[in-house]
DNA sequence: TCATAATTGAAAAATTTTCATCAATATACA
DNA sequence: TGTATATTGATGAAAATTTTTCAATTATGA
């Protein structure tokens, strides 16, 4: 299969927006309707496009205060990477877990509503998983650049 | 404006898959198609939707190698940092920038295609943006968890 | 009770999807 | 080299589906 750069700006244009139709697609591209079609169904047949979703504002969801937490565990022995890796999957405020390199084990982002339920979060759900050594927690002060789109 | 638990299961699904057309929502729902139709509009209209995107898998555009690196600025005046957020935002491999509480000022999510592409990232465009005292990078060896949906 | 908001089903408009056909490109072979 | 033959991708029209509009009805709250 053959990636070709109408390709590389379709995959642009889907990840700025997907809910553009195949007709202003196909203006964008110069191609007609079902040349559009049939590439954006390629895309998805071989595993470039995972999903298609929508993007929820955390400010008026009452979620716009980010931390992230790094992690370190007590040991680092498989039963207890598994089970840290599987409770902390479940916690809805954790929305990305990422085992790193470094002096940490572990790097969180968290999302909850305030200073107040990061506490909350932190005494209630993160520290009642087991085998957790050390944590650190940094808050964001301002979000500089956030994207979904990889740019290739 | 009054947002209801309709509301909230709307905006899980729409968070999961933005495809599912509104008969298909209005049967998980229980709701008409254009009872479904209204609420998305205003869901969208109140600024709960920011957008709708396609995501695309880093594996198969190569660009499977995630780092976070720490930035320390030499200076905090005004002028270095908007300089720096600026610069830092253009890049394409920086997906995320934050303004960061602690030891650091800023946390940068990139990603590049392997360990080599990170030295010329590193290289050839971070490091020449002015006014970096220091880095520090911890590399992705495992996502554990990675999702957009806030679930509120 | 009245006014407002939300829901419904049907119709209209728009979009997606299918399909037969055509054009371009590469491959095989005499 | 030149010709026949797949192969791939594109096109426009038609069919199927979905979105959007609209008038009427049902809840909801003051």
């Amino acid at each position: 299969m053959i990636f070709d750069a109408i390709d590389r700006k379709l995959l642009d244009y889907l990840q700025a927006d997907s809910k553009q139709t195949n007709k202003e697609l196909s203006n964008k591209l110069n191609l007609s309707v079902t040349a559009v079609y049939e590439r954006i169904k390629k895309l998805e047949r071989e595993g470039y496009i995972n999903k298609y979703v929508a993007l929820v504002n955390k400010q008026q969801v009452d979620r716009a205060f980010v931390a992230f937490c790094h992690i370190k565990l007590v040991q680092h022995s498989q039963e207890y990477v598994v089970k840290f890796e599987k409770e902390v999957a479940k916690i809805k405020e954790v929305l990305e877990c990422y085992h790193i390199s470094g002096d940490y084990d572990y790097l969180l982002k968290v999302l909850v509503k305030d200073m107040h339920s990061f506490r909350e979060f932190m005494v209630k759900k993160l520290t009642t998983i087991d085998h957790i050594g050390s944590t650190h927690s940094m808050f964001v002060i301002n979000e500089v650049k956030h994207t979904t789109a990889i740019n290739i």
